[in-house]
DNA sequence: GGAATGACAATACAGTTGCAACGCAAAGGA
DNA sequence: TCCTTTGCGTTGCAACTGTATTGTCATTCC
């Protein structure tokens, strides 16, 4: 078996097994060991394909951010701006399984990264890059009232402390989503 | 020297370790030893006062809560309740040293605690009480549109968005309350 | 048909972790 | 005065950590 396999994939197998490690048991459990017996391989191949653990994590943040990003992008079939924005922003809360993991990932990193700024940059760009995409539709959409730039950052940030509530179970989906109309209501007027 | 210390005094002096370290360096540098040398004590001491590190852990987490909710409750002189809401609001951002330690501490225990739901508790309490007094004021204002409980939900998530990007520097302290203010002009009406 | 190479597996190693056990000094009651 | 209790320091231990080293194949190229 040489030159067979795609590294590429083999780097995803790993990362996704790191994904479901970190969102039931934490980024504490996620261990070159732990990673490997979830993977079913060898640490040595984990180590084959990651040089060192934090190659790992940030081939692992660097992947979710991009289903993120590959999942938004996928929505842009022609509709209004305010279609746009709720399909986007519903996009980003964790309402059902794949999404709750993903959040939890995302969690569990920005706690990390919190400390590691390395990794935080990566972070930091998707979210101005959805802020400016968000200001762009409210221009569109003749959004009245705040600024614009105002009025996306203050809708990212509902639905970022949203999806915090939603994942410790304070909140139900529906609450969650009705929130998140309220607010559109308030920005783009009633219905 | 024997039953002179007060216990509960103690134990703050370690859990005050705890947070320095857990703001600076991330929970993953929490460890018996470490939470000791940041104490300047023995790590013996640290086991005799917190018998396992779970123990450790839930205390400082009570602690942290409890100095925010004393914070908020010594705000309430009087005053309208919009400014009241916004005082409180204003008391949860993470804009200036002592609160941005606080709120890094309460993310790192966010992302713990959504792995161990036993933490979860108090963490989900402490969201219910003040989303009630949010209500209340509302309530009390007259604060017309969406429902009462559904604004005050808002607010809150808001508030806890603006505080994840202000910990990861995304946004600048001004902004993030202009951002608030934003919002409290479309719940309370402008001015 | 070697030789080189890529893909792993196995093991070793030094450091760190939570926790238990033991030790001992000082204060108070008997 | 003894003796128990409290408060803490020290040491030890087994488990786990990230990383480095080495070995073993199967495959591909010359």
């Amino acid at each position: 078996m040489a030159r067979r396999v795609d590294p590429h994939e083999r780097r995803e197998l790993l990362a996704d097994a790191l994904m479901r490690l970190a969102a039931e048991r934490g980024l504490e459990a996620v261990s070159l060991r732990h990673v490997a017996a979830e993977a079913g391989v060898s640490t040595g191949m984990v180590q084959h394909y990651f040089r060192t653990k934090d190659e790992m994590m940030t081939f692992a943040l660097g992947m979710v951010m991009d289903r993120i990003r590959r999942r938004s992008q996928a929505l842009s079939v022609p509709a209004t701006p305010r279609e746009l924005v709720r399909g986007l922003l519903l996009q980003v809360l964790p309402l059902d399984e794949t999404r709750r993991l993903e959040n939890h990932v995302v969690l569990a990193f920005l706690a990390y990264a919190a400390v590691k700024p390395a990794l935080a940059s990566g972070l930091r760009e998707s979210a101005a890059e959805m802020r400016t995409f968000l200001a762009d539709q409210l221009r569109a959409a003749g959004a009245d009232g705040v600024g614009h730039e105002q009025a996306a950052a203050g809708l990212l940030a509902l639905v970022d402390g949203l999806g915090l509530q939603l994942l410790s179970r304070q909140y139900a989906d529906e609450d969650a989503v009705a929130a998140l109309d309220a607010q559109l209501a308030l920005l783009f007027g009633r219905r």
